[in-house]
DNA sequence: ATTGACTTTAGAGTAAACTCCAAGGTTTAT
DNA sequence: ATAAACCTTGGAGTTTACTCTAAAGTCAAT
């Protein structure tokens, strides 16, 4: 089995030492063990899951958020079903509506981008704003 | 043409009247003008770029991001369309990055839900870390 | 005319998420 | 065996985006 040191790890995920302290002391990566000599040591699980608090990380969530999703297992003896079931799709209406409102700009971007010639003059026929009123007339 | 006091702006967009201060130093939205006593006041152009700047917030950007969309407008002339477009397109393309992403834990999340009251797997099995992989095994 | 709700400014304080520093111990390469 | 490159801790500092406070001026209504 693999193990990681701190910098190892660090450089693979591309963050910083600090910050994996800093994750550790959040609660939301634990080292797997620690050498003879104090050193935190991370195994492929770990890594797995600092991927997936990367992940979450970059499309917006806080890292409160994050811990709760992390949090989201099924104990069958100490929850029911629909108990996790409700959290889960909760969670999923939240991310729905971060996709809605997404792609209202990515369809405003795309609007604006579209009007603009694309050419060497000054871009007075360009304006985000007006892209996104036009958007606004039709989708509130 | 009806103007807003600072106190009514912030009440219509659902921000604090600090909030609006802050972003008037930060060169995100000034006042229209103002009253005799010093009061600002905010014309309807000016409720519509909050509106943008509140929305812009809601999915992610950061008010540097926020600045440089609403500079395309500010300064078209000073830009070529062509500049414009490449920072838009930019923009664009990194929306839809997000909503990429967003779209795996949507389904992930959606994934781990119909796991859960699927009944016999083990629990150990039924995480969105998991529920993630699976995932990423099949459309990475 | 005075109360209460609004506004002004400058400046201090806060929460989240790092980021840096100091003072020391460990490992690896020469 | 000694430097370079790593690691440890605790704690202070930074950035972003507000949020709050104080002291004072303004406005509408009783």
């Amino acid at each position: 089995m693999t193990m990681f040191r701190i910098g190892q790890l660090a450089k693979l995920l591309n963050v910083s030492t600090d910050t994996l302290r800093y994750y550790e002391q959040q609660g939301l990566l634990a080292a797997s063990e620690r050498s003879a000599a104090g050193y935190r040591l991370y195994d492929e699980q770990a890594v797995e899951r600092m991927r997936f608090i990367v992940r979450a990380k970059e499309v917006g969530f806080n890292l409160k958020d994050i811990q709760e999703l992390l949090s989201i297992k099924i104990e069958k003896q100490m929850h029911s079903c629909e108990e996790v079931k409700t959290l889960t799709l909760q969670k999923r209406d939240w991310v729905r509506e971060k996709i809605a409102e997404l792609s209202m700009f990515e369809r405003s971007l795309t609007l604006l981008a579209s009007q603009c010639c694309g050419g060497d003059e000054p871009a007075n026929a360009c304006s985000i704003l007006t892209a996104l009123e036009d958007l606004d007339g039709t989708h509130q």
